[in-house]
DNA sequence: CTGTTAGCGCCTTCAG
DNA sequence: CTGAAGGCGCTAACAG
């Protein structure tokens, strides 16, 4: 390995030297700098992270951390979408992202305990959110420089986060189904734990109320459409006296369930039952139909919460803020008038 | 920060003490142990990686790098899956995983400079496998250590790889549609560039040829489903004088796009015209009718070759070895017989 | 503008 | 069984 000794002794200069050229010092003379970047490129020098980050005492690396896998809602195209748009900024900014992708909570939390501990990182990104989060707790407690890509359970107004308005994007993709003639249009989402879900779920509900259409409990479902006890769910929605004309779906990866327990039952999409969801992922216009889905642009939603954790982690003082990222409905074939 | 002198200072003995301590040196008295082990906890001792990987020279982390995310691929569910194989690895061994995730090729390349040379990891892997790939010959000629998943273009013996035998599964699918009484089958593939549509492909051929079925030109198609081009290519497949029974797709998220398009051309599946497909991801379930698919194990995939990898980082005359990880066909709804 | 010195936190001889 | 000393590669005062 070349470090920084062998530059120095080849050109003739000291170590220290050496060091300043490589930060750029604007106190060394442009001759030596070129005569010392020349050694470099000629011994193929690259300066070790591990012992500048020592001194540094910074290492230029964020963890990511998943959700736990035991929910398979991990094969969700939403992750490596944000891992892209995360990756474009470290990238950019020269750092690295370590990830964390634990079976269970423990596991993940026995990862950030050694993340933080260990200074792995100098930073972490939360890719989800959790009622009652032992490491979100951990994390404020220690005072590491976290965000959370969605929104917070409490403190909210303490903890930066990076979110959509999942409120007005339920509410408005609601209001299109009801501007299309929709009267009795049910939701369906996910786990309630996640605060996507209850968002969403409000903001379908204002809509409702809004013009003044009943909001009926046997309308709500919540599943996790990994048991087929998710397709019941969506079958005894259908078998009501009184069978919805529209439903919104939570997530797009749902939808796809929908559409095709849909189908079993014979109904035709959007003939028979219009559906919207959410985030737009690749497969929602590869569906038939095409999925009419709320885009949430998962890529910026990575890209700025590393953009806002790799400002926190270099001035400690950096406000806690709340990032919203604009959503906007694309229009597709899942959606009749009536 | 606690370090290993507060440790000492608290204790009572020396920093090279308390060193042994946490190598669990057994030249170390089982009371000293004790002390030393209790001062740690109570001063929330963690030793810092940096300074310990200085000295060892050694970062007990390894590097993933995604396909350049140009190509929409990225989103597709087998990367989360092979991360998450990847993950339960590192964490039980204790180790750490990097992502690399560039827009570009060049911007992946930069990064696994970066990782090399810099130090970062001890290791890397590869998740495509692409012709003439800069990263690999760079890799190769660094005498870096890496594995590849999926099958390395060339130098294949000299390149520890962890694959499937696509060639037979490819074969095998095939042969499950002739078994059903299919003689006019299809292939629709990603591009070739990737060496698993090529193995698949192939595997298709044969059971075709042993089958003593035609192999036809027109009944082989490469697209990528990203622009609508995808959808025309199957469309014109479709609209042949003699149009194919069965159609074997090469990946299942590109079954969805085939389906739908198939619905579009009012066609169904399985009763005009049959599909299987490959990786047996979350989704292939949920698609209606339910996707015939090769189960390729992607998790293993992932674990075997973080496996493998930090195996080969440890001692540096580890052969270089070719894992095959095992495939299972998945027999679901989507295959209709004649 | 440049060299010398010290030290980041840890591990590893070498003594004892 | 344990301590002292030196060094991993780099940076940051402090001198000049």
């Amino acid at each position: 390995m070349v470090t920084i000794k062998d530059v120095a002794k080849v050109t003739g200069v000291s170590p220290s030297t050496v060091s300043r050229v490589i930060a750029d010092n604007p106190r060394i003379s442009p001759d030596t700098k070129k005569k010392v970047r020349k050694a470099m490129k000629e011994l193929g020098y690259h300066p070790n992270v591990n012992a500048r980050n020592l001194v540094a005492k910074s290492t230029k690396a964020i963890g990511v951390v998943m959700p736990s896998s035991a929910d398979k809602a991990l094969q969700n195209p939403f992750f490596p979408e944000v891992l892209r748009g995360i990756g474009s900024i470290t990238h950019q900014m020269q750092y690295s992202m370590t990830l964390s992708s634990g079976e269970t909570e423990d596991e993940n939390f026995a990862e950030v305990e050694r993340m933080v501990y260990g200074s792995y990182v100098d930073g972490i990104i939360l890719l989800y959110s959790r009622v009652n989060d032992r490491i979100m707790s951990f994390l404020r407690e220690k005072r590491f420089p976290f965000v959370i890509v969605g929104k917070p359970h409490e403190h909210i107004n303490e903890i930066t986060h990076v979110d959509n308005d999942n409120f007005t994007a339920g509410k408005e993709i609601t209001a299109h189904l009801i501007n299309e003639g929709h009267e009795r249009i049910a939701f369906i989402g996910g786990s309630r734990d996640l605060f996507v879900t209850r968002d969403r779920e409000a903001g379908y509900e204002n809509a409702l109320l809004e013009a003044n259409l009943a909001v009926r409990k046997d309308y709500l479902i919540h599943t996790e459409f990994l048991k087929s006890g998710g397709r019941e769910a969506v079958a005894k929605l259908l078998s009501l006296e009184v069978r919805p004309t529209g439903i919104v779906v939570s997530d797009d990866l749902m939808s796809l369930g929908v559409l095709s327990t849909l189908e079993e039952l014979g109904l035709q999409v959007p003939r028979d039952i219009s559906l919207v969801s959410f985030n737009n992922v690749y497969l929602s216009e590869m569906t038939s139909p095409a999925l009419t889905t709320v885009d949430i642009q998962i890529y910026q939603l990575g890209a700025q919460s590393a953009k806002a954790l790799i400002e926190k982690t270099k001035s400690k003082d950096e406000p806690e803020k709340r990032i919203i990222i604009p959503h906007q409905i694309i229009y597709r074939d899942s959606v009749g008038s009536i």
